[in-house]
DNA sequence: GTAAAATCATTGAGTAGTCAAGTATATGTT
DNA sequence: AACATATACTTGACTACTCAATGATTTTAC
């Protein structure tokens, strides 16, 4: 029986709660959006002028260029994000929050909350503040 | 801009972080077998009589009954697992890790290791048992 | 000012899962 | 003993990605 080390440990079991945790907000089927879904309609809220590059959402929520793609095709057919050209830079398409996308968002939002606190109460701030850091040193960046 | 709880968003940062580490571990393409392969060589090596039902091992890392069996096919047609009948119990078929498999665990255990290192050095050994205390109480229960 | 290198996005082909339904067997209830 | 419920596993159809290659444009270096 072959030892592994600690750190390894730790990423098998990082890897197995978010496999469960994924899966649980993916059953929501949130106002018929996934997690990764609702994590694009975050960041767009989130940003400035509610829109944002391709390669930056995909760098922020951990997927490919190719990935992001993929993602958004089925979000601008039902109208949660338009496109944009940006006159500067040819290759630059932004994605745009619709109105639409940000009242789902807004729907969607209450439901991920309770969600999210059923898992880690707000009564466990200590830990949430102490996984919060450490995913920060791991690239876990998003505000 | 709508703000979510921290909860939720700490929750978003585990995904990003665990997208991105499943990646870089998926890219070393370890002797063939990708992250989700490596943890059920581990779990087979490490188990009493190298052996397991597939339910188990599906709880263990946290995929569904389905997922197990589409993850196994590959691993049984190359030769990494066999299939055992339980004598008391024919619904169940129990999953045994062969010789072949046992090796290519210890060689791809080494190439894992090191990258695990890489993402959490040993150094910072506070975040590592912090890390894996939070993610026990999240149902992170592998050892 | 042109060539080389880098960046942004998309596409084809593939993989690692998901859920819902089905089969087979075992267990609990009366 | 019979029937209902629960458990273990597989399958069909699908989704959410991945990588590698490509096209288009921009930036850098000489």
């Amino acid at each position: 029986m072959l030892m592994i080390n600690p750190s390894l440990k730790t990423l098998i079991n990082l890897a197995k709660v978010q496999a469960v945790i994924a899966r649980r907000f993916d059953r929501l089927n949130m106002h018929g959006i996934g997690f990764t879904e609702f994590v694009i309609l975050y960041l767009l809220q989130q940003s400035e002028e509610g829109k944002a590059r391709r390669i930056d959402l995909a760098d922020k929520i951990g997927i490919t260029a190719s990935g992001i793609t993929r993602m958004l095709l089925p979000m601008e057919k039902i109208g949660l994000v338009t496109r944009e050209a940006n006159e500067r830079d040819a290759r630059v398409s932004y994605v745009v929050l619709t109105p639409a996308g940000k009242q789902l968002f807004t729907d969607a939002e209450k439901t991920a909350n309770t969600l999210a606190l059923e898992i880690m109460p707000a009564k466990e701030s200590k830990d949430i503040t102490s996984l919060t850091n450490i995913l920060a040193k791991l690239g876990g960046n998003i505000t």
